[in-house]
Order: C-alpha cells, then structure tokens, then sequence
DNA sequence: CACAAGTTTCAATAATTATTGAAACTTGTG
DNA sequence: CACAAGTTTCAATAATTATTGAAACTTGTG
C-alpha cells in the first residue's frame, strides 16, 4: 500500500482499506466495537483465510483484541474457522453470502435488543390497576402499545430470517415495493 | 414511592420507575443514551405535559442534560413542546401513538445507519479493476451484494414508515404471518 | 432598559467501554 | 513429560461518551 500516490484512481488495496474503515465507521453506529466491524471487513473481503497473526498485523491491533473479536465473529456466525492439516495455527473465512450474514446479524441484535424487552415487557404489563386513575390508563395503553408492537417486530424479523433467497429478491421485493 | 413496602402487586408508581428503567436499559442496548430513553419512557407514561424542572426532578438528572436531551427529543419527533399562555415555562408531552414512535425511530436510525453508508458504497463501488484478480472479484463481488441489501432494506425501511396503521395491522401482518 | 424567570451552552469531570500486553493456559509431538 | 507453537484470559490503561453545573444567553414585562 502506497498512499503517496495521488492517482484519481485509488489501487484496489487502498479502496479495500477505506472500506474497512467505513465499515468500521457504519459498525460504530449500530453498537457493536469498531474492532469487530472492522475484522469482520477485512475477513469480507480476503480471499483467502487469514489467521489471527495476519489480522492483528494487517489492522495493527493487540493479540489479545484480535482473539477475542474473532471469537465474536465465530459466536455471530459471520466467520467460520478453517483448519489445514499438519498446522497449529487457526486460519478464518468469513461467511460471503450477504443474505446469510444479513440473517446473523438480524438474529444476533433481535435476541439482544427485542427478546430481552419482550420478557420485561410481560412482567410489567400483567399489573393490575384501577381503570378510574388517568396515571394507571396512559401507562397500561402505553405498554400494551409497545407489546403489540414488539411481536410484530418479533413476527416480521423471524419472518426475514428464514427468508429464502428466492423469496427474498423476487416475493417480497417485487410484490412489496 | 414508597419502596419500603414488599407488597407482591407493586404499585402503579413502582411499575412506572421499572418501565422507565427497562426503557433506559433497551435505549443503551440500541445506542441512544440512557438519559434519552428514560425521558422518553417517562413523558410515554404521564398523562400531563412536564416541565424540564419535573424531568431534571423525577430521573434527578442536571438541567443540562433535561434541556439537551428533551431538544433531541423533538428532534426525532417523539416529543412536542406545549405552551401555556401567561406562563414563561414549556412543557412537554410524548407522541402517544406508537405506530407514528415507530417511524420517527425508523427514520433517525435510518438516517444514522444506513443513509450515510450508502453514500460512501457508491464511491467504492464504482472503482473499476481487473476481472482477473481474484482479490478484486471478492471486493467488487462483496460490494455489490452489501449495496443491493442496503438498496433491499432502504425500501423496505421506507415502506415501514409510510405505512398507515390500517396496512400496517391488516394487510402486512396477516397477509405475511 | 433593568430585572426576573426561564433556557442553552460548553469546559471540566465522571462513567463507561474498548484495548493492550503479559501471564496463564492448551495441545500436539519427540 | 518437556517443549514449542500457538490461543485465551484478564487486570491495568486508554479512549470514548455522557453528565454536571455554572456562566452566558433569551425573552417578556414593568
């Protein structure tokens, strides 16, 4: 990589870094490390497998960092490990097919961010109350509110995640939009 | 509020301080402030109008923080400003209908999220290569199928906001459920 | 215009979250 | 079992993000 050049034209390793950098970025903006974002960008768009030497070197960050996030990514399901006969050391792919990765991701913020409310939500909603007291009406409309909306949400990401690719591009796309 | 008494029906003012919490801790796990969410929650659940003084008094937090949180607030749409004639002070109520709550969040993290990453795919995706690397095949290959889902969920996204209550709770979820 | 009653800004600080790097651990092989 | 080649853990630290609170600002009224 020799960002001395100036070329209109940026080498194909110089768009790769910036799109490892946006994804960073994007990453950052959605809640999950701008590490892990990035990883998971380099592994996008590797070819081949790289081990845990080859990130840490390629995004300069500590051994420690690039284990634990690797170990992440293999948790999302986005990474899949590749092991070659006769080697000790552990090399990674990421998992290219977008929809696949979309899937991942879907799964992996429903049960952090939804499914965790759904359950609180329930707790709370089963209080009783005295339908006279204004205080009681707004809270009691205001959580069932949100629970229906919870199980719509709910319905329609478990809804895209089994979503066949075909279903995907042609059913939903083309009837709904 | 009286937390002394272990009551096994929580009181009405017991179950609102839980929701605002829940609230608060969904808000942190989606990257809004804490703050922001426990406003939210508790303008959701009061009847009247508050003042910043109420806000700054019931989640005791500083004026600051009440003032900046409720501008962003009505910024996203999810608050409105009520002006009493004669007096000085504003006061502010939440946007109770959740369906209209629902697109006005869609619409900030649709903003946030996804409409300044697809500005930034276009540039990288239009770099022209040599189809005969394969380091450039991945990229381009990975690029283009990131923009088709981005493409993919901006519809989608859009779709969702447009949505009339009617559509939203007939239509879509019983023809697709 | 001076004042009162509020709101907003922003530098300093607190709280939270991510990262490092060295030590502990694991595992295959002679 | 000792060692080499790796991986993982985790306390200390760095970086980031949220919050405070006092000073500056705004606005309506006598």
């Amino acid at each position: 990589m020799q960002p001395t050049n100036s070329n209109p034209v940026p080498s194909l390793a110089e768009a790769r870094a910036q799109f490892i950098h946006l994804w960073g970025v994007s990453g950052s903006s959605w809640g999950v490390s701008k590490t892990l974002a990035q990883v998971h960008a380099l592994l996008l768009v590797s070819p081949a497998a790289l081990s845990t030497e080859d990130i840490m070197e390629q995004l300069t960050i500590s051994r420690g960092n690039a284990s634990m996030t690797v170990r992440e990514l293999l948790d999302w399901g986005l990474v899949y490990k590749e092991l070659r006969p006769g080697e000790r050391r552990e090399y990674f792919v990421a998992e290219k097919d977008m929809l696949q990765v979309t899937r991942c991701i879907i799964r992996a913020r429903k049960r952090r961010e939804l499914d965790q409310m759904k359950r609180s939500l329930d707790q709370l909603a089963a209080l009783p109350g005295d339908p006279a007291d204004a205080e009681y009406r707004v809270f009691h409309a205001t959580l069932t509110e949100i629970q229906q909306l919870a199980t719509v949400s709910d319905k329609l990401l478990t809804r895209l995640m089994q979503a066949e690719k075909s279903w995907f591009w042609n059913t939903f796309l083309k009837l709904f939009m």
